[in-house]
DNA sequence: CATAGATACTTAACATATTAAGTACCTAAA
DNA sequence: TTTAGGTACTTAATATGTTAAGTATCTATG
């Protein structure tokens, strides 16, 4: 049963190897790989470290708002945060001026473990910039936020 | 407490906007949403669809065959195959040269899904060329795969 | 003040990701 | 032939992703 496609929708439509989402995933996973090497040492998934990477630095922030930012969706932050306060990484305080919202921050143990992670994660930074070189790495990052806001306009505005 | 890195290593540990893993999930999330639009439609998840792809023109594939294509992990496939095979979307038969392997292939309804939803991914396709226009698309094809090529190739040899 | 509608989460239910074990089968060497 | 060691999965346990509901709380309005 041969498609009934175009020739320019087979263009389109390419090989699993070839999709851009496919591209990206394989992509992604290479990297996150060499960062979970480190992050697996201390007990540490790649979405909790976004957290500690995100209130880092902060005096805290709101539950919503650290999701935005970690490209997390509430309902997985939700679990995420509840196992890092049992850990003793995170600390939950009311908001005072607002019942629904609650502020996150890290524990002095936490902000530790940061600063002991740290140089670990700069130097896989250095190790994957060496691969593409500065040039195209920022081409890279311009080409990846480019086609993000490009689909983003798509959806809203 | 300030952070007692260098300033190159400042520079290296991006803030968390402009980190590679960061850059690549908001893209391949934007990417990804919009396929998901069409997708769910027909109760399919994206990794799903990408089984369907592979086996899509295929007399059947070796589950393991299917899992590295699809860059699943063996353990999710199997229940991904499971929920599949309940769905009558594929069917699985043993191989008689080895004991150990299945092999798994679309049944006819599959076939038909496929064909149906073909026309709406490649209008998905279509779109994103739109945004990056495809020179700058291929540019980008490229660089991410340099980049995985590159971390590969820091794992293995 | 009463209340409809929005906000900021949390719960629930299901699908997948990740790592570690377990199982059945196969292969090659003693 | 027996057996140690691989191979191709499957199971299990835990963490997230995704969507839909549910729960307080807040805000603007009548």
């Amino acid at each position: 049963m041969a498609s009934p496609l175009s020739p320019d929708a087979s263009r389109l439509l390419r090989d699993l190897t070839h999709s851009l989402p496919m591209a990206l995933l394989r992509t992604r996973e290479a990297v996150v790989q060499r960062f979970r090497q480190v992050l697996s040492r201390y007990g540490l998934t790649e979405q909790q470290w976004r957290v500690l990477r995100a209130l880092d630095g902060q005096k805290g922030l709101e539950v919503s708002a650290l999701a935005e930012q970690c490209r997390i969706l509430l309902p997985s932050m939700t679990g995420i945060l509840k196992r890092m306060e049992g850990r003793g990484l995170v600390r939950r305080e009311a908001n005072r001026a607002d019942g629904r919202s609650t502020r996150v921050a890290l524990t002095e143990k936490a902000q530790a473990l940061v600063e002991r992670i740290k140089p670990e994660v700069v130097a896989v930074y250095a190790e994957i910039e060496g691969i593409l070189g500065q040039e195209k790495l920022e081409l890279l990052y311009a080409l990846l936020e480019e086609l993000e806001q490009g689909l983003a306009r798509g959806q809203n505005g």
